[in-house]
DNA sequence: TTGTAAGCGTTATCAC
DNA sequence: GTGATAACGCTTACAA
């Protein structure tokens, strides 16, 4: 810029104007950009960031980079991220409770504008570093109701009532539940809405039909493998895809058909029920609409710190598939 | 910082010191810490970036983030990078030529330390960004044999006559190919090497056994159902993972048998091989190994420019699984 | 319209 | 050991 200046014979002030669009003589522009072509000048990031106090980065921060769902969310992200001129920073927190919180205060270093957090356990310490930061946050996922904080949600107890519920008009009785963590949010929630629903169709619940691994693949191949073991279920509601997989290729695996002998329904609606064999049925939790409008949330509390705390709620849907499709028997 | 040197009475210049753990009186690291701690202050990134001339950030550019295959690599350099104290910025191309070049000229704003870069094509207009790059940028994939720039690279020839080495010994005759674009690098490799071990084992080169579609889950399905019309092959070969999943499901929805009827070897020996039903036998190209390589290669070179252009090779292996698999009759 | 100069929050180089 | 002071590369009042 110095040089650009120089080379153009004017002031570092004209050459910046000129460079960033405001006035200037026709001369000056005409001279300016000459030399900042010649010299191939590009601005220096950081340094406009020093003056202008925003890095033009947003971060991510998902426990498992590899969980479709995340992928689908950071692709919605990602979207409206880029849409706004700044750029997506990514974060894998392995849903390690230190680390999430040692992120969320890293964040007073203001390396990026603004974070979208999706933590699938919540502490004191969350809260606290949430409503401490400097920089906007926005959590995806269930919040504290006293916490001001922009939040979008989903009703995942819903979502497996609306699995339980499908499954009973399909005439099964024994259904099971393979779900991940009960000291997760997601986890509490959707065993609380898989046995409300068991109730609401009047099935007791059996504990004996109910398994917990964490939110992974060979979790849900494990588990259906001590379901099977207990005694055949007529149906299998999952907690998430992955687990769903990992399921429908245990019962595959004892010569079990799916949807004839048990039927199948996973949870988040990813890449994975589609691209499993037989499809499977899922409920969407509008994981890239959560994304997208989180993503939609932060920009504009960025632009306006003042905005009052907000909360978007996406409501969630059955998509059904082969897994869970009345077939001739 | 301004603030705590005031309020530890001392000038702004031995405030930084302590704050850096540099020299100091044993008194006056007591009462500038102390003040820190008051004010909770914390150093300001941008800041310091501006000067040190460093942002601590190692920027990540694939295709499709959605690839298990990238999924890999991301994990794997996510670790190398965090451990050498940086952040990782990931990028997704979409395979766009010309934003991929985008990407390489705003390096020169300088927003990152350096970047990893798995391009499937390589154009003129690329090497010419890369070499011209005033920022560190490490390619993982094929490179042309002049372009002075670190490079960490396999052999997907090789990795192709793996899988048709592995399906002729186990007697299969009818192989087909279902490949990625030929105006890939990674497709026009795997052609080649198709072919080649074809000749080498003596079999012919039948077009009709071969198709071609792009890297994804439904190009392998719709890729098979063209080869079944065709006439049945007796084993398939798949340039990625995500090709052969969609290829097994669309010989199971044929009521074909994997590997009875059909033996089936993806490639890039990802999660999703081993998250199918049965199994698919891949053949890996490290792509963990490549991504370690390539980030430490990068870290290497960002503490030392002057480093002359290295040059790094991971060898293929075949995983055999479920997929094609020897099996009784 | 243009140039001078202050400032963004640090670190680093000096004298002292 | 410590404190001025000059960078780092840019934007932006303010004055000319």
């Amino acid at each position: 810029m110095h040089t650009v200046a120089a080379r153009a014979g004017v002031s570092i002030a004209s050459a910046s104007r000129v460079l960033n669009g405001l006035g200037g003589s026709a001369e000056t522009v005409r001279k300016v950009r000459e030399a900042a072509a010649e010299v191939g000048y590009v601005p220096n990031a950081i340094a406009r960031s020093l003056q202008s106090q925003r890095t033009g980065l947003v971060a991510l921060a998902v426990e498992d980079i590899g969980n479709p769902v995340y992928v689908a969310m950071m692709r919605a992200i990602e979207a409206v991220v880029s849409e706004s001129g700044r750029q997506l920073l990514v974060h894998q927190t392995s849903a390690s409770i230190g680390g999430e919180v040692a992120l969320l205060q890293r964040l007073a270093h203001r390396y990026v504008d603004g974070m979208i957090m999706s933590p699938i356990r919540i502490t004191e310490s969350h809260t606290r570093a949430l409503l401490d930061s400097p920089v906007p946050v926005v959590v995806i996922g269930q919040l504290p109701d006293d916490v001001a904080v922009d939040n979008v949600r989903t009703d995942s107890r819903t979502g497996v009532a609306l699995a339980v519920g499908h499954l009973h008009e399909a005439g099964h009785r024994r259904i099971a539940f393979i779900n991940g963590p009960l000291d997760t949010v997601p986890g509490t929630a959707r065993d609380a809405g898989f046995r409300t629903a068991l109730v609401k169709h009047g099935l007791n619940v059996e504990e004996d039909l109910i398994e917990v691994g964490d939110f992974q693949y060979a979790a849900g191949r494990a588990a259906i493998e001590r379901l099977l073991d207990r005694g055949r279920p007529d149906a299998v509601v999952c907690a998430n895809d992955l687990i769903a997989a990992g399921a429908l290729h245990g019962l595959l695996a004892r010569g079990l058909r799916v949807p004839h002998d048990v039927a199948l329904v996973g949870m988040d609606d990813t890449e994975l029920a589609q691209m499993s064999f037989p499809q499977i049925s899922s409920v969407s939790l509008g994981s890239a609409e959560r994304g997208r409008l989180a993503a939609r949330l932060l920009v504009e509390r960025i632009a306006d710190p003042t905005l009052p705390a907000r909360r978007e709620q996406v409501a969630p849907h059955l998509v059904i598939r082969a897994s869970s499709q009345a077939v001739a028997g």
